[in-house]
DNA sequence: TAGGCGATTGAGAATCAGTCTCAATAAACA
DNA sequence: TGTTTATTGAGACTGATTCTCAATCGCCTA
């Protein structure tokens, strides 16, 4: 995913192709991670971009749209949205890890039988899914480890 | 679940049996399908309960953390809150109708070994997970159907 | 069974993420 | 370059959820 292909998708659905949004798809990209809404803003601020809510709120929805962003959530209860780029064009599929919100794609194939599967037995007509596994990365698993050594100390 | 059950949760948390919870719990159970907050307090309100708001919310937000009730959502951008009961102790997994916002359980067992071994072939340590898979029920695919019926006459 | 402590409640204020409004601006096309 | 039309920024607004705090009430102990 790059400006080419985002420049593509603006054209394609007829709408203009104006500096804020490519700013705010580079800053996107240049962050390099799910981010949300108030990181978006305040990099941009940084950058002297006097760039709205109003207008990033809009491009993210934009971007949902398109198919290249995917709104995420650090925790099963759906706090704390985050965005990230959809690598493989589908995908609601992540891994995160609830201590550090670091998150990784995973191959999907498996799932997306499954929920074929399921629709099939029920007689329903499969849309799409979102699934999110919530796990200890190695790096906060050691962490982890490492205090609980320390708290067993007198 | 019933209120035996819902009963001994909060007694063990230390927590006191309040005519408000009782009536919140069973309202819900009444309910029999997922819900919304308005849904409940309206109802509730029909029953001449003053029960406010913020209790309401209060105690949804113990019974999810009791694991009793899971959070829904009716589409995969998570907008459309609802709450439904957890019939089997697990579960987020569930197979929503976004057109009537019908919602079914499935059995979970596949998921959970996928996860498992997602989690184990990157070295992540599995806690929790949630799975929606968004399809047109029975229902709606009929009426689907008879409006494009009927869309074609001229 | 009464007394007292501390949790719980109701009402409405406060917060917060996200959306809307509208006049000014600027992209796109001729 | 001019015209049309979408887009923008700033801040008001919205709706869902949380917070505040004085009044109330469940529950434990005597």
């Amino acid at each position: 995913m790059d400006q080419a292909l985002f420049e593509k998708f603006v054209r394609e659905r007829g709408l203009k192709l104006t500096p804020e949004r490519q700013e705010i798809f580079g800053e996107i990209l240049e962050i390099g991670e799910p981010f949300d809404i108030d990181t978006l803003l305040f990099r941009l601020k940084q950058r002297n971009r006097k760039t709205s809510k109003a207008t990033i709120y809009r491009t993210v929805q934009l971007l949902l749209e398109c198919g290249i962003l995917k709104k995420l959530s650090l925790t099963p209860e759906g706090n704390e949205t985050r965005y990230g780029v959809c690598v493989d064009g589908c995908a609601y599929d992540n891994m995160i890890c609830p201590v550090c919100g670091k998150i990784v794609d995973f191959p999907k194939d498996d799932i997306c039988n499954i929920c074929e599967s399921i629709t099939g037995k029920f007689g329903w007509e499969l849309q799409s899914h979102t699934m999110s596994i919530y796990a200890l990365c190695p790096d906060c698993q050691n962490k982890s480890r490492l205090y609980q050594a320390k708290e067993r100390r007198p």
